[in-house]
DNA sequence: TCTGGGGTCCTAGGACCC
DNA sequence: TCTGGGGTCCTAGGACCC
C-alpha cells in the first residue's frame, strides 16, 4: 500500500525582528528600518531615531524591513557596508528578549490549531497538517493557511508566510515565494512550472560554498540540477551529498515533523572592537575568556546541563578560526573548572597573529546528577585534572 | 573598516576494542 | 608476523542555517 501524501506547511515570520521593532515605533512603518549592532545609538538632534550612517563597528545586520531591502541591504551585511548603500535607514539595536516573547507568542497560537510543530528557531516552524487534509486537498490546504495567519495576527499583531507541500524541503521552499504575508500551496504535479526555475542556492541545504561549485558545473537553476546526471553529482560532491543534492532537485523529502529534540551544546563567543594581540592584550583576553566561562558556566545551570566537552574557539585578524576541544572523565557546569579546562585548549593553539573572536563551548551534555553535592563534587574533579 | 552570535550536522583520521 | 573488518569515541575543521 502507498504511503498517504503528507501536507507539510513552513510558516516562517516577516522580517521578524524588525516587524517587532515596528510595534513601539509606529512611526518607522513603511521607512527603510534594519536591526543590528549592539548598542542603542542615540539619534542625531531633531530625529526620533539613529540613522545607519552613524553606525561605527563591526555589527551585522540581522533584519531588514522590505523597505531597506529595495536598497540592496540584507541580514548578515556588515552595517558599515549597508552604511554606504543605505545612509538614511533608520538602525534600531537588536533586543532579543523582546524577540523571544513575540516568538512564544506565535508558537502557542499556532499550535493550538496545529498540535504537530517542529521549532526551526525564532522565527520559523513547520507543521505537520496530515491528519486535518487526509485527501492532500489544495483548497483545505490553503484555507488552513489563512486561519493560522489570521491566528499570528491575533496573538502578535504580526504577519507571517507560508508554504505548504508534501514535505518540508518544498515546504520551505514556498514560504519564501510570496513574501511577506503570502500563502503558496504546491501540489506534486506543481514541481517543474514553479521549483525547476528557481536558483539552485534557493534550497535549504545548498549554500554559497555548493552553489558556487554548481555554478562552476553549469548548473544554475534545481531543474538544470534535477537534470544532471546523479553520477556526475556523486563525482563531485561526495556519493551521500552528491544523491541528496539529485533527491532535493527533484522533490523528494521523506523527514518527519520532529516535535522534540534534546540540545547538544551550549556557548557564548563575542567579536572584539578592535583585534587584540595576544601578549600586549593577554589581560584583556584574560578577563574576557574567564567572563565567556562564567556565562556559558551560567546558562547550563540555568537550564539544568552539565557538559564534558569544554572547547574554544578563536577567530584571527585574517579569519582563520581554530577550535580545540577536551572531553573531561566527568561533566561539570562549574566556571572555574569550565575555565581551566578552557585554558588548556587555548595553550595548544599557537597564537601569532592577533585575534578577532573568542568562544567557549561545552558540550556532550547530560542531566546534573540527582541528588547534587554541588562544592565536593567540583573540587574532586578540580584535583583530577590539575596535574 | 567587509564578514555577529547561537546552533546542528558531516567528514575524516587515529585510538581502542572485539 | 601479517592479514581483516566493524564499531565507538575523540578531535579538528568546515558547511550550513536562523
Amino acid at each position: 500500500m502507498l504511503p498517504l501524501p503528507r501536507s507539510i506547511a513552513h510558516l516562517d515570520m516577516d522580517a521578524f525582528f524588525a516587524s517587532v521593532e515596528l510595534l513601539s515605533a509606529p512611526d518607522l512603518r513603511g521607512q527603510p528600518v534594519v536591526v543590528g549592532g549592539r548598542r542603542a545609538l542615540a539619534p542625531s538632534h531633531g530625529e526620533p531615531h539613529p540613522r545607519l550612517r552613524s553606525y561605527v563597528g563591526r555589527g551585522v545586520i540581522t533584519t531588514a524591513t522590505y523597505e531597506a531591502r529595495a536598497l540592496g541591504v540584507h541580514s548578515g551585511m556588515g552595517l558599515m557596508k549597508a552604511a554606504r548603500l543605505a545612509p538614511d535607514a533608520w538602525l534600531l539595536p537588536a533586543n532579543f528578549d523582546a524577540y523571544r516573547e513575540y516568538s512564544r507568542r506565535f508558537k502557542a497560537a499556532v499550535q493550538a490549531l496545529v498540535p504537530v510543530m517542529e521549532d526551526r528557531g525564532i522565527d520559523e516552524i513547520y507543521l505537520d497538517l496530515s491528519s486535518q487534509n487526509p485527501e492532500g486537498r489544495l483548497d483545505v490546504a490553503r484555507s488552513r493557511a489563512l486561519a493560522l495567519q489570521q491566528s499570528v495576527r491575533d496573538a502578535t499583531g504580526l504577519s507571517c508566510s507560508l508554504g505548504i507541500a508534501p514535505n518540508k524541503l518544498l515546504a520551505k521552499l514556498c514560504s519564501d515565494l510570496d513574501k511577506p504575508a503570502g500563502i503558496t500551496v504546491l501540489g506534486r504535479a506543481d514541481l517543474e512550472s514553479r521549483i525547476w526555475p528557481l536558483p539552485a542556492r534557493r534550497i535549504n541545504g545548498i549554500g554559497p560554498k555548493a552553489a558556487a561549485r554548481l555554478d562552476g558545473l553549469g548548473i544554475h537553476q534545481i531543474g538544470a540540477l534535477a537534470r544532471a546526471p546523479l553520477g556526475l553529482l556523486q563525482q563531485h560532491f561526495g556519493e551521500r551529498y552528491g544523491l541528496w543534492l539529485h533527491r532535493a532537485a527533484h522533490g523528494e523529502d521523506e523527514r518527519p515533523v520532529v516535535t522534540e529534540s534534546e540540545r547538544k551544546s551550549f556557548s557564548r563567543e563575542t567579536t572584539f572592537e578592535r583585534d587584540l594581540h595576544p601578549r600586549l592584550a593577554k589581560p584583556e583576553l584574560s578577563r574576557q575568556f574567564t567572563r565567556l566561562c562564567e556565562q556559558v558556566a551560567e546558562d547550563l545551570r540555568r537550564r539544568g546541563y552539565v557538559g564534558a566537552t569544554i572547547g574554544i574557539k578563536l577567530r584571527f585578524e585574517d579569519f582563520q578560526t581554530v577550535t580545540r576541544d577536551h572531553t573531561l572523565l566527568l561533566p561539570t557546569a562549574d566556571p572555574a573548572l569550565i575555565r581551566r579546562t578552557a585554558g588548556e585548549c587555548a595553550r595548544r593553539i599557537p597564537l601569532d597573529k592577533r585575534i578577532r573572536l573568542l568562544g567557549v563551548r561545552v558540550g556532550k551534555l547530560s542531566a546534573p546528577p540527582e541528588a547534587p553535592s554541588p562544592a565536593p563534587e567540583s573540587a574532586r574533579q578540580a584535583r583530577l585534572f590539575d596535574d
